[in-house]
DNA sequence: GCCGTTTGTCTACGCTGTAGACATGACAGC
DNA sequence: GCTGTCATGTCTACAGCGTAGACAAACGGC
């Protein structure tokens, strides 16, 4: 290659990351990561299409070598550590994570994982159809979760006014009790709730597991 | 009020409303509206503090006047139903759709839809505070499926490929059966996952409905 | 008539993504 | 060595964005 190129596709997602890591979501501009690397904005689009495909690689860098949960365990294990893991990757970082959410990253390091997926959901007795139904949803629900928690730095108080709506309801807990908007155990538990409805219907659909 | 007003916080978020069902949701500018308006630009923050909160505005004006579910039905009955209704009234608007998902809507004419889960949620047999983990969850579910859904005019070809990986699974289906990604279908089946789940935490949980 | 307040207008700033022309360096073929 | 050819990086420029700040016009109260 003519003029020994300087620039790759790896230094860029690595500098992307570093400024999204550094400065937040916003500051990921084509012309803010260029002067990460000390180049010219247009130079990136000599590696990138566009900005779109740039932070879909960046993404996928995020999850790259991200560990699968072993095998030996029962499915709904197997399931709700894939998708604590996923989730962990992408908070740590949060420049990213709002991309992530918007725009599931199906590229190459998410291949396995899907694999992963497919593997658990096909042991609890799911069709390769329902499968792909519930896959779907399982990402959904990541995503909306990751970006709940990704503005969890500008916490969202009209959350809190339903919250305190709720919480002023007959037989309401004490408030200060109720669950916190971005956190893990909020997510822990709505995947709990997809975990027992996929066992609902491996058992009544397709045999039981 | 001096200079009898011309411009109503109605009108705005009418108009805006207006052109992004017309020429979707990059087209809602401040400027683009000011220009549907005939008004200057900046009139617009006379009304709004900046253009998320006119934006909220539109995504609460998307949401008045919804039909609540019978409430003689059964809670599961009523919590589907009740997001179908939802979702068909988000994408009613295409153009607001996008910032529907992205940031829920907590506003006034969203008060009755919260407080229709509330009650369904607890005849479900749950708990307050496993209501407001619920009602999170459910709406980060609905969030997720409307941006999918709102990205369907232009199909994300990258679930496609999700899902070929999937159908060259063993055993797998012909792949042309395969769900639609942002369908109402696909919808119905996650919420259905999230809802046995209510169930199962119903009765494990705070006793029988 | 005058004043204060509200509403709309205008200008301007700094930012964005990116199209298109240009410069530079590396290789292939002769 | 010389000459294309091509990949890479740079530069300039454009159209658009959200919005701060100064100004003008219309109204209510005195």
């Amino acid at each position: 290659m003519p003029r020994r190129a300087t620039l790759t596709t790896d230094a860029i997602t690595a500098a992307a990351l570093r400024v999204g890591d550094r400065e937040g979501p916003a500051a990921m501009s084509m012309r803010r990561i260029a002067n990460e690397l000390g180049c010219d904005p247009m130079a990136l689009y000599r590696h990138f299409p566009d900005r779109e495909a740039l932070l879909d690689a960046v993404a996928d860098r995020a999850l790259t070598g991200l560990p699968l949960p072993a095998p030996e365990l029962p499915w709904d294990e197997r399931l709700t550590e894939l998708f604590l893991a996923i989730r962990a990757a992408a908070l740590q970082h949060p420049g990213i994570a709002g991309h992530l959410a918007a725009r599931p990253p199906l590229g190459p390091s998410a291949r396995p994982l899907f694999g992963a997926m497919a593997s658990a959901l096909t042991e609890a007795g799911l069709s390769p159809e329902d499968g792909v139904r519930t896959v779907q949803a399982l990402v959904a629900y990541l995503s909306a979760a990751l970006a709940m928690a990704a503005r969890a730095g500008a916490p969202d108080e009209r959350w809190e006014q339903v919250k305190a709506a709720i919480s002023a309801l007959p037989g309401a807990p004490p408030g200060d009790a109720l669950p916190v908007t971005g956190s893990e155990e909020q997510f822990r538990y709505g995947l709990g709730l997809l975990v027992a409805g996929i066992r609902a219907a491996g058992h009544g659909d397709g045999g039981g597991g």
